[in-house]
RNA sequence: GGGCCGCUAGCUCAAUUGGCAGAGCAACUGACUCUUAAUCAGUUGGUUCAGGGUUCGAGUCCCUGGCGGCUCACCA
């Protein structure tokens, strides 16, 4: 791995790393710490430029100076020494600063003797006065600068930075120290689940939480992941939804609740799946799946409008507007539209698939019934849906938790937000409150299960003892957190919303995989 | 899990038909007091992912394994 060293055993060091460290016992050597417990930084990079120019708009500069000294601190990024000059820039978490150290300033003996222990990647402070240098840049004319802290690994290659995915993902503090644009996805990320809950806070949503260890899985279709509680000696299973545990907490009383959490899935990996991935799911008494559309979409609009100041994103070259309103087409009629397919007039499994193949359909003979509906949304329906789309009323086979359409029981009341042509960025349905409906879909599931189906949902009980004390009726919503940070940050995977995405254990350090993950297993 | 592709210096990448493993940046030595991919001169740095095999000779061809990417399947 790039920049470690053999970690278990010995701490041999690379020829780089050992010069890096030989320059640190130097500092030691002059009685200076390379890691001193203290800074004294008196303003950020970008506060210390502000100050400037608000001096040099106030015309209160002294000689082109700011005379009141400034300590500015972060990481040296660029070195350039011209003799008995050096140019540097250092970077902090708010911007950067080019220092200005000239050896008449500094003094010969730092110059001289200091000045070539301090390497790119080094955390130091600078103490000077600002001015602009000839090329127009506020700089800090440095009369003395102190090593916060020493780096034996040298930062990756200015220009073309690091761009192998692997080092990216398993080493993101190296990503996000050489490339800024990732730097930005990841704030763009924390503004934009600060903006979701602002939304929902400010429509008197209460945040809540539930468990994420849970002794039975529901609220989604999908394999969990099994864990042991050694003092109750019990399975419980990670979340792979909290959906049951809100609904709940409408039963409870509660009118209006959300919860923005992880939820894991025991389930393949790629653009679109993460095996742990963040969910925002709310629930909102006395609505339906219509109001909760209006919901999504001034939800997602305001999100975008605060994070990205504007409704027009492009993703992948594609331009989407977001202003609404979105456009809103049932499931069968989408797919008539664009398959020329009504699923209607084929009810059952044979008829379908033939329509299905006819109409240049890609599906494999033992499909089921509503696997060939979706297999038709995928192939004919949501490549075209750019524009953000609500697509509406699901077949009920497809929606054990969706309560039925009142004028059409073959239907629930559901819709999932789509954008991109490919980005599902939620699902939504009107609940089911009626329990022994939801006891009957749950036995449904049980007899999927008991056929082999891993991904179809257990019984649980106590969520039908809940419906029976009675739930009003409630619009329920989740949102995937990570799709909708990929869709706002145009990046094409969601690994590139996850800061430190699961990956594959690497143990190569010394060619013998088995007793690296011997001595990691047994590690306290 | 299947298929295809990749892994070469700290980073970004070369290496012709199987024929001396290279460049830029970084590092090291030196020059240079307004540079910003600074410039100039010189130097160092390699288990070519690992292990086998074929061959006079393997980064290159074959086999096995590791990790990754894309894609298909499953899923949100």
């Amino acid at each position: 791995m790039p920049g470690a060293c053999h970690v278990r055993g010995t701490m041999e060091l690379s020829e780089l790393q050992q010069i890096r460290q030989d320059k640190a016992q130097a500092l030691r050597e002059r009685g200076i710490e390379p890691y001193p417990g203290r800074a004294h930084r008196t303003a950020s990079t970008e506060d210390a430029i502000a100050r400037f120019e608000d001096q040099e708009h106030a015309q209160a500069l002294v000689d082109g100076h700011d005379t009141e000294p400034i300590t500015v601190a972060g990481r040296i990024v660029s070195f350039r020494h011209m003799g008995k000059t050096v140019f540097a820039h250092i970077r902090d978490g708010h911007g950067q600063i080019q220092l200005y150290l000239r050896k008449d300033v500094l003094g010969a003996d730092a110059y001289d003797d200091l000045l070539k222990l301090f390497d790119l990647g080094d955390f130091v402070e600078a103490t000077g006065e600002l001015f602009r240098t000839k090329t127009g840049e506020v700089s800090l004319r440095t009369s003395e600068i102190r090593m916060l802290a020493k780096a034996l690994n040298a930062p990756p290659e200015k220009w073309h930075g690091l761009s192998d995915i692997e080092t990216r993902y398993r080493q993101r503090y190296v990503d996000l120290i050489a490339n800024e644009e990732v730097r930005e996805v990841f704030r763009i990320r924390a503004r934009t689940i600060t903006a979701l809950r602002h939304f929902l806070d400010s429509r008197d949503y209460l945040e809540v939480e539930t468990p994420t260890l849970q002794p039975l899985y529901g609220g989604a279709a999908a394999r969990p992941f099994t864990t042991h509680h050694h003092a109750l000696d019990q399975t419980f299973y990670l979340r792979i939804a909290d959906e049951l545990y809100l609904k709940r907490l409408l039963v409870g009383g509660y009118e209006r609740v959300y919860e923005i959490c992880k939820d894991f899935r025991n389930e393949g990996i790629d653009r679109n799946h993460s095996p742990e991935f963040t969910m925002l799911e709310f629930y909102e008494a006395y609505a339906d799946y219509e109001t909760m559309m209006e919901t999504v979409e001034a939800m997602i609009v305001q999100a975008a409008q605060e994070v990205l100041g504007t409704l027009r994103i492009t993703y992948h070259d594609k331009e989407i507007d977001l202003t609404p309103p979105w456009r809103r087409v049932t499931l069968r009629a989408a797919i008539e539209e664009y398959s020329g397919i009504d699923y209607v007039d084929h009810p059952d499994q044979a008829s379908l698939l033939a329509a299905a193949r006819a109409a240049g359909a890609d599906i494999e003979s033992g499909t089921v019934w509503p696997r060939i509906v979706d297999e038709l949304l995928k192939q004919f329906v949501r490549p075209n849906l750019i524009q953000p789309t609500f697509l509406t009323d699901y077949p009920v086979a497809l929606s054990p938790l969706a309560k039925r359409k009142a004028d059409d029981p073959t239907h629930v009341e559901r819709f999932q937000p789509l954008v991109a042509g490919s980005i599902e960025l939620g699902n939504a349905f009107t609940e089911l409150n009626d329990p022994m409906d939801q006891l009957a879909r749950f036995q449904e599931q049980q007899k999927d299960r008991e056929a082999g189906d891993e991904e179809a949902m257990p019984i649980d009980i106590d969520y039908v003892t809940a419906l029976m004390y009675g739930m009003p009726p409630t619009g329920g919503v989740g949102i995937g957190i990570d799709r909708l940070v990929m869709f706002f940050t145009d990046q094409p995977t969601l690994r590139d919303v996850i800061l430190f995405p699961a990956m594959r254990r690497q143990a190569i350090e010394d060619g013998r995989p088995a007793l690296a993950a011997t001595s990691d297993d047994t590690a306290p």
